[in-house]
DNA sequence: AACCAGGCGCATG
DNA sequence: CATGCGCATGGT
C-alpha cells in the first residue's frame, strides 16, 4: 500500500490533532478511529482515500484507495501539510503562551495541537454559515444531511467517505429540499448565494489569496450575503490560514475567555483587544487553543 | 423550562 | 452609529 511519511517536529501531537477532529461531534468530513484518521480527498481530479496515523517523528499517510503516482504523492503531501498546518513553527506561540499566567498551562496540556484547516474555501464558508447561531451538535447534523445528499463519496470497506459538495452540486439544491433538512430560510438563501458566487467565478480561493492584504480578503468575503465578520474571519483562519484572524463575537471564544477570567463580561472588548495584542501574529492559534479548553473531559 | 447556541441582515431611534 | 428583533431548533 502506498505510504508517505511526513516528518514532524517536537511541537506536533497526533493525539491532540486527532482529538480536535473528533471532539465528541459527528463530523462527516472525516472518520476518526482509535489510531487513525481517514478522509476522502479530491486531488488533481482524482478521488482518493487517505489514512493518517502516528509514526516516530512523522505523520504516516497511507493512500487506501485511488491511483498512486509520484505527482499525486506530492500533491497529497502538500494537502495534508496544509490541512494539519505542519509547516508552521509553533515555537514563538509557545513562548508567548508561557509568559501568560492564566494560559501558560496550555503549552503543556495541549502541546502539539495544530490549526486543523479546511483547504476548500467554499466548504469553510458554507460550514461557517451552517454553524451560525446554533449549537454545534445541530450544526454537524445539518452539515451531514447536506453532504450526504449533495456530496460525492467513495466506498471503502463498507463505509462511505464524503467530499463536501461542489458549488455546482449545491446549486442544484432547491430551497424546499434544504428546508426539509431543517435549514432556516436565511441559511438557505446564504448558502445558495455563496454557491452561485463560487460557481460563477465571482469569488475563488486563488483570487482571494492574490489580494494584497487581510483587509482586502475580508472585504471580498463580507460582500457575500450571510457572511459577517465572524464568518469571514473564520473562513480566513481555517482555509487561508491567516494567522492573525479572529472570529470576533464567537460564542465559544467568549465563554473560554470568561472561564479563564480574562474578560469581565461578553462585551469587554478592550480586554479582548489587550489579550490578542500580546499574541500578534498568532491570534488564530490562541483562538484554537481557547476552543480546545472548552472541552469537557471524556 | 428558560436560555443559550462557533451570527446576520434589516428595521428603527 | 447603536440597539433590537426574527430566525429555527437542539442542548442543557
Amino acid at each position: 500500500m502506498p505510504t508517505i511519511r511526513i516528518p514532524v517536529g517536537p511541537l506536533f501531537s497526533f493525539r491532540e490533532c486527532r482529538w480536535f477532529l473528533h471532539r465528541n461531534f459527528d463530523d462527516c468530513m472525516h472518520v476518526v478511529e482509535e489510531d487513525q484518521v481517514k478522509k476522502a480527498l479530491l486531488i488533481d481530479g482524482h478521488l482518493l482515500l487517505v489514512s493518517l496515523s502516528e509514526e516516530k517523528e512523522a505523520l504516516r499517510v497511507q493512500v487506501l484507495k485511488g491511483p498512486d503516482t509520484p505527482a499525486l504523492r506530492k500533491a497529497v503531501t502538500d494537502y495534508i501539510t496544509d490541512w494539519w498546518d505542519l509547516d508552521r513553527d509553533l515555537l514563538p506561540f509557545y513562548q508567548q503562551i508561557a509568559k501568560h499566567k492564566q494560559l501558560a498551562y496550555m503549552a503543556a496540556d495541549y502541546k502539539g495541537l495544530r490549526l486543523l484547516g479546511m483547504p476548500d474555501l467554499f466548504e469553510a464558508i458554507s460550514w461557517a454559515i451552517i454553524g451560525q447561531q446554533i449549537n454545534l451538535s445541530f450544526a454537524y447534523k445539518l452539515k451531514r444531511r447536506l453532504v450526504e445528499k449533495y456530496g460525492t463519496h467513495l466506498d471503502h470497506e463498507g463505509s462511505k467517505h464524503y467530499l463536501f459538495p461542489s458549488p455546482e452540486a449545491l446549486m442544484r439544491a432547491t430551497p424546499e429540499d434544504l428546508r426539509a433538512m431543517q435549514f432556516s430560510q436565511q441559511k438557505i438563501r446564504y448558502l445558495l448565494t455563496v454557491a452561485e458566487a463560487f460557481f460563477s467565478g465571482g469569488i475563488s480561493k486563488q483570487e482571494l489569496i492574490a489580494l494584497p492584504d487581510f483587509a482586502a480578503r475580508q472585504q471580498a468575503l463580507l460582500a457575500l450575503k450571510g457572511v459577517g465578520i465572524w464568518t469571514a474571519n473564520y473562513a480566513l483562519m481555517k482555509s487561508l490560514k491567516e494567522p492573525g484572524s479572529i472570529p470576533h463575537g464567537d460564542a465559544g471564544l467568549l465563554n473560554a475567555l470568561l472561564a479563564h477570567s480574562l474578560i469581565k463580561d461578553k462585551s469587554d472588548l478592550r480586554a479582548i483587544e489587550r489579550l490578542f495584542a500580546k499574541f500578534a501574529g498568532w491570534e488564530s492559534y490562541l483562538v484554537i487553543y481557547l476552543w480546545r479548553s472548552l472541552a469537557k473531559m471524556d
